[in-house]
DNA sequence: ACCTCTTCTTGAGTCAGTCAAGAAAAGACT
DNA sequence: AGTCTTTTCTTGACTGACTCAAGAAGAGGT
């Protein structure tokens, strides 16, 4: 995890502003990768001090504007939020669990797919998830048989 | 768009009960494909009279677990059916409009892709989500340069 | 025609996320 | 350093998609 010093020069190189939330939630999510808002909250809370919830959000919201952290959503979850930017890997996703792995992109750049048949549209980036089973919850569903 | 006899032998096949909300449902996810609830509902109550968007939503929570609609999600959006199913078909989503289209699977069969590190997940899709412009979003942007 | 089980209606409730207005803090400029 | 301006944070109310629960209605088997 990247020291203070190097989350300050991240927002001030994305000309944010540096202040006391956004040092904290940075360093959450750098420290939760796939965390969602509320694990976030309280992780920036339990480091920072009262922070509102409404805080939060906005940081968030600056900081995946700037591109400094970038929010994945798979369906029937709530918003989560990693740090790793800029290098479009892809996710794999527990359709028991929930639970959240990164995979690497196996194909290159972005768009890193090109669509057969695009319906005119211009493309600008394949979002790739994968849904399966996660180790734990492959363990347990065979342990039932 | 199927007929009505032909949305009851698709109800029955998949042992559904068949009643006047759920062919009025299926029809209007068939007439309109990518539409979210409210849109499904508006069109059930304009074809079918009263349905309680209760019902609306049950019908499709029972048409989605038996396959013979598909729920979508992405992010930033409410969820979104359409009646094909079962050929692993992926989508394309304007970032400025959230219009919704088709693409075909370039690759083939389900998961149509496999994961370089899958972090031992048991993968059995990979869902593809192309994120670009529209044809309309497009000439009106390149329009106010 | 009846009975049983599933589905539909009604109405209240939940929860992630948003809006709005004023208070506080960061950085710029004397 | 001290002020000024702009951006950010706090507080608290609100929105809207979706869910829960219990009773009424309808489907399909006997």
């Amino acid at each position: 995890m990247p020291a203070t010093v190097d989350l300050e020069r991240l927002l001030r190189s994305a000309d944010l502003r540096v202040t006391r939330p956004r040092l904290a939630v940075l360093a959450a999510v750098h420290a939760l990768p796939h965390a969602d808002t509320d694990t976030l909250i309280a992780a920036v809370r339990a480091e920072s001090g009262d922070v509102s919830h409404q805080a939060v959000y906005d940081v968030l919201k600056a900081l995946t504007g700037a591109g400094l952290v970038r929010r994945i959503q798979p369906a029937d979850s709530v918003a989560r939020y990693e740090s790793r930017v800029g290098d479009n890997h892809h996710h794999v996703v527990c359709r028991s669990c929930g639970e959240i792995a990164d995979v690497d992109c196996a194909v290159g750049e972005a768009p890193c797919l090109t669509a057969t048949n695009d319906a005119g549209f211009v493309i600008d980036e394949a979002e790739v998830i994968y849904w399966g089973r996660c180790p734990r919850c492959t363990t347990a569903a065979s342990d039932l048989q």
